[in-house]
DNA sequence: GAGATAAAAGATAAAAATATCGTTTATTAA
DNA sequence: TTAATAAACGATATTTTTATCTTTTATCTC
């Protein structure tokens, strides 16, 4: 078990992997992107799709198109990606399953997950989808193994 | 998402389940541990077995048989069960799903994601399963809803 | 406008996680 | 020692997640 959802993982390596380029001035192909962060083209596809749908992320089609970020959305946070693709259960939900988690009805990890989640939250809400770019270009981060 | 699997949730609601009774003094059936947590009852059943197979949990077959936790049980951190269910991938893995997380080798979350990692580690690791005995006798913390 | 390019959309397919069922084996109590 | 009980085991079923393929639509270049 992991923190994100592989459709996620995903979305995030290849939405820090557009901002790059977007950041270089390039829109980047949809093949581009699933050769540079190691992931299953097609599957990727329709990831962003979703994520464009939402207005989270920008494309055009035809020769020379691809996608990209524009200035306002390399400023939003990840936790929008995140709740595009995985929902908020990673920043609501009981870290037992409880259907719903709550002061008056806390099941026995309740106060040490709240932690937890505030600071997933915290860091995920503080962190704009650009924030990597220059570390990226220098190539100081991984994106594909 | 969350941040265990569903079978491992199921798991370590039962563990509490079992480990109060225990503390009481009492074995528990498979039937009455799937009501108090709300589980399937032949899912629980398997996820169980399996922890019995590890040496985690204890069971005896038949009349007034049952499942319950021995002295050196209940003080194993919640980390074994963790461990034993859902791999070590929560204490180790890359919250990008890069094959290996490394400080050599970093994604761009890792600084952040293992500050997350620790917090769970630690906590997880310092839990024994037997922590909750008596708040969950004394109704203070719910396993079912 | 014609041809080429690249994303969008829709229908499937494969794999993994979650869940169920029927039978067997061990243990207990009488 | 027999009948009842409860977990163990093995096979199977369902659902969700992950992945692929084909066709369509939009856009650019010429
Ligand atoms: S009730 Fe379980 S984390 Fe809040
Ligand atoms: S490399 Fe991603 S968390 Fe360490």
């Amino acid at each position: 078990m992991a923190i994100f959802s592989k459709t996620c993982e995903y979305a995030l390596r290849a939405v820090f992997y557009v901002a790059q380029r977007s950041h270089e001035g390039y829109k980047v192909g949809i093949k581009e992107i699933a050769e540079q962060i190691n992931s299953p083209e097609p599957f990727l596809a329709k990831i962003l799709q979703r994520l464009r749908k939402e207005g989270l992320i920008q494309s055009v089609k035809g020769p020379s198109g691809g996608f990209y970020f524009d200035a306002a959305s390399l400023n939003r946070p990840l936790a929008d990606i995140v709740t595009a693709v995985d929902g908020d259960a990673i920043f609501t939900g009981c870290g037992l399953g409880l259907t719903d988690c709550s002061e008056s009805n806390p099941c026995p990890l309740h106060e040490d997950f709240k932690k937890v989640r505030n600071q997933i939250t915290s860091m995920l809400n503080h962190t704009p989808i650009g924030k990597f770019n220059l570390g990226l270009i220098k190539g100081k981060f991984s994106l594909n193994k």
